[in-house]
Order: C-alpha cells, then sequence, then structure tokens
DNA sequence: CAGCAACTTCAATATAAAATGAAACGAGCA
DNA sequence: TGCTCGTTTCATTTTATATTGAAGTTGCTG
C-alpha cells in the first residue's frame, strides 16, 4: 500500500530526439520528483538538464522534451528557485542558457525546509490547542486523550530536534 | 516553491460532530499523510481513530467524517495493510471495529521500504544502463557525462547505505 | 441453507493538478 | 521611441486522482 508503483514511460513521440542516457535520466528524476510531489514536466527538465555536456535553451529544452513553452518556463523558474538549476550567460547570446546543479542534498534540504519544518511547526500549534481543549472533555475520555496527545507531542518534539541534524549532515 | 501551503480546511459540515481536539488531529493527519502522496480520505480517518480513546465502526467513521462507504472502506483497507491501524474484536458485536496504531514510526518505515528503496534500486539499473550507453556517444561528450553519471551513482550508493540505517533509528 | 448485515469492489462522477498557448510584458537595439 | 525576440503569466483545456454509491460478495445466525 502507500500508494501505487506505475513506472513511468517517456512518450513515443519524444523518443526521436533523446538517447538512452537522457531517456534513462529523465525517466529516473521524474520518478524522484514525484516522490517530492512535483510534476512529471519538472522531473524531465532536470533530467535532461543533468546529463547535458552543455548548457541548453529553454527553446531546445521545449523542443526536445516535447512540452509547452509554459510547462517550460515555469518548471525552469520552480528548478531556479530551489537552486536546482541556474543561468548561465552565454557570450554573445540573448537568451538564456540553464544548466543542473549537480549536488542532489540541495533537493532533500529544500525539501525538508520548505515542507517538513513548516509542517511540524504548526502540528505542534496544534497539538497545543489540543491540549488546551482536554477540558472540554467528559472526565472519562480525558486520561485516555491525553497519553494520546502527548505521545504526538513526544514525535513532533523528535522530529524537530532530528530534522536539523539531518540538514547539517546533508549540506 | 516545491509546491503550496494551501491549508486544510474542514467542510463545514462535519464541524456539528467533531470537537476542538479531534479537528485538529484531523487536520494535522490529512497534512503529513498528503506529504506522503497520500489522499484527504486516509489522513482524516487516521487523524480520528488516533484521538479516539475507544474503537470506532465504519459506520461511525462515515457519519462523522461525512464520507463515502467506499472511502471508508478503501481507507482502512490502506491503513491497515501499513499497519497504521488494526481492526479489534469486540465482545458481542459483528460489525469491525477500529483503533489506530499510535506507533508512527511505522509510517516512516513504511514509506522508505515501499516507496524510496525500490525507487532507489530501479535507479541504480537506470545507472548501469547509462554507463553502459556511454560507447554510443561521440568522443567530446564522454567525458563529461561519464563524470554526471559517476556523480549519480555516488549519490545513489550513499542513499542505499544510509537507508537502512535510518530504518533502524526508526523501528 | 435462506436471509441479512457488514464489508468490498469497481464503473461512473467529481475534484484537483498540470499542461497548453495566446496575450501581456520587458529588455536590448536601431 | 518603436521593433523584435525571449520570457512570463494566466485563463482554458486536458489529464490524473480521489470519491461516490450501487451491485456483488462474504460469512454469521436463526
Amino acid at each position: 500500500m502507500l500508494s501505487d508503483p506505475k513506472q513511468a514511460v517517456p512518450s513515443a513521440s519524444k523518443g526521436s530526439s533523446l538517447g538512452t542516457i537522457e531517456r534513462e535520466a529523465i525517466e529516473m528524476f521524474i520518478n524522484f520528483f514525484r516522490l517530492l510531489g512535483l510534476p512529471k514536466s519538472v522531473g524531465e527538465i532536470y533530467g535532461l538538464l543533468f546529463v547535458s555536456p552543455r548548457p541548453l535553451t529553454m527553446e531546445e529544452l521545449m523542443r526536445r522534451l516535447d512540452i509547452s513553452l509554459g510547462a517550460a518556463s515555469q518548471g525552469l523558474k520552480a528548478l531556479r528557485s530551489a537552486g536546482a538549476v541556474k543561468a548561465v550567460y552565454s557570450p554573445g547570446e540573448r537568451r538564456d542558457h540553464f544548466v543542473a546543479n549537480l549536488e542532489l542534498s540541495r533537493f532533500a534540504s529544500a525539501f525538508i525546509k520548505e515542507q517538513i519544518l513548516p509542517k511540524l511547526e504548526q502540528a505542534s500549534v496544534r497539538a497545543e490547542r489540543m491540549e488546551a481543549a482536554l477540558s472540554d472533555l467528559p472526565e472519562a475520555e480525558r486520561t485516555e486523550t491525553r497519553g494520546r496527545i502527548n505521545e504526538l507531542r513526544r514525535w513532533l518534539d523528535r522530529g524537530r530536534t532530528m530534522l536539523p541534524v539531518a540538514l547539517k549532515l546533508l549540506g
């Protein structure tokens, strides 16, 4: 359980312009990025940039991945803001060229900082509110429920001490 | 970046039958479960069971959470198969009663084992195929691309040695 | 072993998320 | 200043995911 396998399969259409290495890299990153809740197009873009030995323009990404202008622009925006991709200057060239940042640990860090930590903080606030609401409960249920809330808080505290350590290990 | 905040808000309809503690718990678990790619209804069910001092039937879950028969059945199935919930025997009662397993570490373990490890394995296979396909590349690109594939493999190897350790720490 | 309550399944439907592409924007250049 | 190319934005469309509930199944019980 915990959701299905369902393998990523490249559409036939883009088979022509991509080699084995590119296809494998793209599929791999689609899978990992999906794990972080990111859309397919973002994984495709990063995958292609990861194995590309030279910077690519947005136009090249659109063409080779067969994605739209909007998807390319938004995907790159997201990747840049996560520090996963950067624009490099190309002399005498007007358009932007993009390269992948190969330090994969960035993703884990960004994910922890932006997704997990805020949820932990919010959860702690909720736990306080739950504690405070214990008095509304009928006597009989109070002890049992208090125990459960405490269990929850122990986990939240654990998380809040562990994650910064994990972040240090990564970055 | 890395997807939006967008807070879970309980539908007005079920406000009536749920107290503060229940609402807070439900919203908290909806948020965490979503992080693991699980549907809202699954988070709702687990949240309510988590703070419920006594076992609940499927019918109670349907009524109090205002979810359908199918959602309750499937959500419980998923939670049971992940070991997050179990059915307890209730003397002289025909219908099943469910309780939450409070050991939250189970989720992390299940998630790592079922979602992350398989993807790492598959990724390693892909990396081998990429390595093998290097010879198809024009000379000029080979060295750079080989370096990138190696970078990838270093990360995959790291992951494959770290995760089992993480699993031990949890369980 | 018939009837029924409890549960499961799954095709249909509703909802949410991502992709598209036309229109708006903006930076550099003549 | 007005063009032009490259990029961003966002309303619309498409696709994917979750939910519903009726029909099917199971297994207890009288």
